[in-house]
RNA sequence: GCCCGCUUGGCGGAAUUGGUAGACGCAACGGACUUAAAAUCCGUUGUCCGUAAGGGCGUGCCGGUUCGAGUCCGGCAGCGGGCACCA
């Protein structure tokens, strides 16, 4: 680079460290509790420290930082605060792989990943950060977990788990990969562990109901958490049982088919399976062959529908004297509803199914409407829609919400069953046999049972001295941590030495962030002031379980009286994914994009040796197919404005982003035209404000606050692509202004100084240096939005296309509003129009003001 | 299987309540400046016919509503996502 270049360059490294120096050492990012000011809490999901940011980061913090930024810049009283994901399995397998203990390594990558974070130029509030593994937090969060059972909020029970036998551990769902430990490759078993559950279907109704309210939540989520919590309305109906005292219990959703039910099938894990199995080998190992299959959804699919012949029989609840056999069945779930069904063959397909498997009765009760009862019968494929009912008695002729009412009412009459609601959703299970994780804060007592932990006792903190040497958990290993006297009775007792599931650190943290030095959980001041979120930021990925645990989670607080709303996140954003191209070797070999290079054909190949590069179609960052570009290099490289810039570019944020070379070296190009657009015009002085603009100049001027007003529309709905095309747009004008007499001199700096102002959200560096360039004092962090002047705004003519018969046939300019005939006059006038309209007769002319002319010939 | 969403040039994508499709960016091509390169600047770029003026066709496919459809309605296809023995 020549020395004349680098006056006319931007010194991006030196600007943003001086930005950045200048913002912390100001604080003006760090808030307090202000309630003259409006208040705007922004908040992008939190990291998981594990090792350095990705583009996945750069892109989330970098949509929370422009609202961040626009908000403030808009008056509000803006908390934007971070901190860290920080309890979780990896840190614990890098003690394993590498000896390395797992608080170390959290601290480190938090170190390394918030000097990444700080060289982005984030408007955030460091006073607030928060490590969810240390002490000062997870304390906390103890105290809540037993304010929560003294709610009645968590409970234990016996549940199954995924078990890994060779690793000693309990794998979670998606560590189970066909049937196989993903680490150890073991088979897994199941097996009945003690477990801490949260009562999260306490708040089913509420949950579903709630969703509603969620308007600024993307309907995309909010379906998928309609879907998961799952509600279905039905009844539950006792079903006598032949030579027995005891009934059985079955759900259904369509007991209009009743009449139909030709068997009853219980799940293997069903008291009555159980109690059955005693004295029966046969039956013993169909149970046992159905809990093999249990664990893995894969298998579940590919299993077929399988039962076992118990030998008992039903009374059906309705027909006199009808009995039915009752099965152990393969796919019905002892979780849902009473683990217990009657099948309708001829109107459910597993049931079907089934039924022709063991060679039982099908009988259609439900037929189409234009079909013949006697002649309708149901072969392979069972009828599930609407209809007419037949062979069903009382309901004959009804259709199916009729049907379902009449069915209940009598069933319900001779108190049989009762209508019920059923809900997918399960209870949350938080045990985790892990050491890095917050632990439960309960003594389990010989004769007390579980005991709370005293309060005062609190933080229950983790052992430091600990190995991970051997597989299992490591502080159930430890030889006297977990040794305790129990608090009732003072006998010795043992703590528990589960973990919580790293789910909850991750449901209350944002409340957290209103107050996070405070003693308790949350500050009342602080969290009525703040709360809830205005707007949270982060992947789809989460869009079930960490947010509905964190609505969860907030509403049991709320039972609590920690805080007193229901809602967490008023306003939720999920951004798409970065991707980029992958690249492989002809042997398969996945190759990093630094390693490869375009050739003098425009051919990839390897930079090392210059061998051919197969292109792969671009898909999400990952180390596994290496197809990743580190933000350190990019921003070390073109700065972090230049990264902002590119990542709200182009594709609108809910969209997946293709990062490219040529895309960075675009917006990189487009910062330095910047700078010496604003380089070279900074010399011209502030002077008043002329008082006549001729055309061309009331033309910028419009432009420049149509600009205003458009990214301000757009900021606000999250569409940055379209402001970073209107800015675009500005700048071309901009930079083609001749400025050589005062009026142009000063219609160019008012264009200027927006230009900066509209930036400053994107690209806060470079509109701070430019801000300053152009002779201002204030800075851009303490400057008011720009607001867009309306009487400006209007175009004086407008292009009005004239259409015949819907097909444009010319453009004409005209005044802004001007009359309907002085339109149609011109329109008319057009020699293309005219020439359209030769010989015939114009029937109708729709005329919309400053759009269009629409002429409708014979 | 069920439930959602998407489909616009070579590419990413624009297009208020139905009203000039392709803004803006990228890539490509042509040119200027330069000893040369980089950088920068100017121009062209949906497609087909035509030397041109001009015209035809164009928003996944088929049909409908309308003066007018990328936009609304019905059907189909493809792609993506979620859930999945949930009775």
């Amino acid at each position: 680079m020549t020395s004349e270049s680098t006056a006319t360059r931007y010194n991006v490294k030196e600007t943003e460290s001086k930005w950045q120096k200048r913002w912390d050492e100001t604080g003006c990012f760090n808030v307090e509790i202000d309630p003259e000011k409006p208040k705007y809490y922004v908040l992008e999901m939190f990291p998981y420290p594990s090792g350095r940011i990705h583009m996945g980061h750069v892109r989330n913090y970098t949509m929370g930082d422009v609202v961040a930024r626009y908000k403030r810049a808009q008056g509000f009283n803006v908390l934007h605060p971070m901190g860290w994901d920080a309890f979780g399995m990896p840190a614990e397998n890098a003690a394993m792989e590498q000896g390395v203990h797992p608080g170390k390594w959290t601290y480190e990558n938090i170190a390394t990943m918030r000097s990444q974070l700080c060289k982005m130029g984030l408007a955030l509030d460091w006073s607030r950060e928060l490590a969810t593994c240390h002490p000062g937090y997870y304390q906390n969060e103890q105290k809540m977990f037993l304010k929560f059972l003294e709610h009645d909020l968590v409970y234990r029970r016996r549940s199954w788990v995924n078990w890994d036998p060779v690793d000693n551990t309990v794998l979670a769902n998606e560590q189970v990969i066909d049937g196989l430990g993903w680490r150890s490759g073991a088979a897994v078993e199941r097996r009945e562990l003690d477990q801490w559950f949260f009562r999260i279907t306490d708040f089913s109704e509420e949950l579903l109901e709630d969703l509603k309210q969620l308007e600024r939540w993307p309907a995309k989520v909010r379906v998928m958490q309609e879907n998961w919590i799952g509600r279905s309305e039905g009844m539950k109906v006792w079903f006598g049982l032949e030579g027995r005292d005891d009934r059985l219990q079955v759900f259904t959703t369509r007991h209009d088919t009743i009449f139909g039910a030709t068997f009853c099938a219980i799940s293997a894990d069903h008291p009555l399976s159980s109690e059955l199995a005693e004295g029966d080998a046969d039956l013993t190992a169909f149970i046992e062959e159905c809990r093999a299959i249990g664990t893995t959804e894969a298998a579940l699919e590919k299993a077929e529908k399988r039962g076992y012949d118990t030998g008992l029989r039903a009374r059906h609840p309705l027909i006199e004297g009808k009995t039915i056999p009752v099965f152990v069945a393969n796919f019905v779930l002892m979780e849902y509803g009473t683990g217990a069904i009657y099948g309708c063959p001829a109107h459910d397909q597993r049931d079907l199914d089934f039924a022709r498997k063991y060679d039982l009765d099908v009988i259609p009760v439900v037929i189409p409407a234009d079909a013949n009862p006697d002649e309708f019968e149901v072969a392979d494929l069972a009828y599930t829609d609407d209809g007419v009912h037949a062979n069903s008695e009382f309901i004959n002729g009804l259709d199916l919400a009729d049907a379902k009412e009449a069915v209940a009412v009598a069933i319900e009459n001779v108190d049989i069953g009762q209508r019920e609601i059923n809900y997918r959703l399960r209870d949350w299970g938080v045990s985790r046999q892990r050491y890095w994780g917050c632990p439960i804060p309960i003594i389990n007592c010989k004769d007390c049972g579980t005991v709370p932990a005293p309060e005062d006792d609190l933080p229950i903190c983790l052992p430091d001295d600990i190995d991970f040497d051997q597989p299992g958990n490591p502080i159930d290993r430890h030889p006297t941590w977990k040794n305790v006297d129990c608090p009732k009775c003072g006998a010795a007792a043992e703590r528990e030495t589960d973990t919580l599931d790293t789910f909850v650190e991750s449901s209350w943290y944002f409340s957290r962030f209103c107050s996070p030095r405070a003693n308790e959980p949350v500050d009342t001041a602080a969290i009525e002031y703040w709360m809830p979120v205005d707007q949270y930021i982060g992947g789809i990925e989460h869009a079930i379980l960490h947010l509905l645990y964190a609505r969860f989670f907030t509403r049991a607080m709320k039972k609590c009286g920690y805080l007193d709303i229901a809602e967490p996140f008023e306003g939720l954003f999920t951004q798409g994914m970065v991707c980029h191209e992958t690249y492989r070797s002809d042997d398969g070999e996945w190759l990093q994009p630094t390693q490869i290079e375009s050739g003098s054909n425009g051919v990839l190949k390897r930079v090392e040796d210059g061998s051919p590069v197969q292109v792969g179609r671009s898909e999400k960052m990952s180390k596994s197919k290496k197809n990743v570009v580190d933000p350190e290099d990019i921003i070390a490289t073109y700065g972090a404005d230049t990264a902002r810039w590119f990542m709200l570019s182009d594709s609108p944020p809910e969209r997946d982003l293709k990062w490219t070379d040529a895309g960075i070296a675009g917006s990189w190009r487009f910062v330095n035209k910047l700078w010496r657009l604003v380089a070279e015009n900074a010399h011209n002085e502030k002077m008043a404000e002329p008082s006549l603009f001729n055309k061309d100049l009331r033309a910028v001027r419009q432009q420049v606050h149509q600009t205003i007003n458009g990214v301000t529309q757009d900021l606000e709905g999250f569409h940055f692509n379209r402001s970073v095309a209107r800015i675009y747009e500005l700048v071309n004008t901009l930079s083609n202004m001749k400025s050589v007499d005062a009026a142009e001199q000063w219609v160019l700096r008012e264009g200027l100084e927006t230009m900066v102002q509209l930036i400053n959200p994107m690209m806060p560096h470079l509109a701070e240096e430019l801000w300053q360039q152009l002779g201002n004092e204030t800075p851009l962090f303490e400057t008011r939005w720009p607001q867009a002047d309306k009487s400006l705004m209007v175009q004086e003519t407008v292009t009005i296309a004239v259409q015949i018969k819907g097909k444009l046939k010319a453009t004409i300019e005209l005044a802004h509003d001007v009359d309907q005939e002085t339109a149609e006059a011109t329109a008319l006038a057009e020699p293309a129009v005219a020439a359209a309209l030769e010989g015939k007769t114009v029937n109708r002319i729709i005329y919309v003001p400053n759009k269009i002319i629409n002429v409708v010939h014979g």
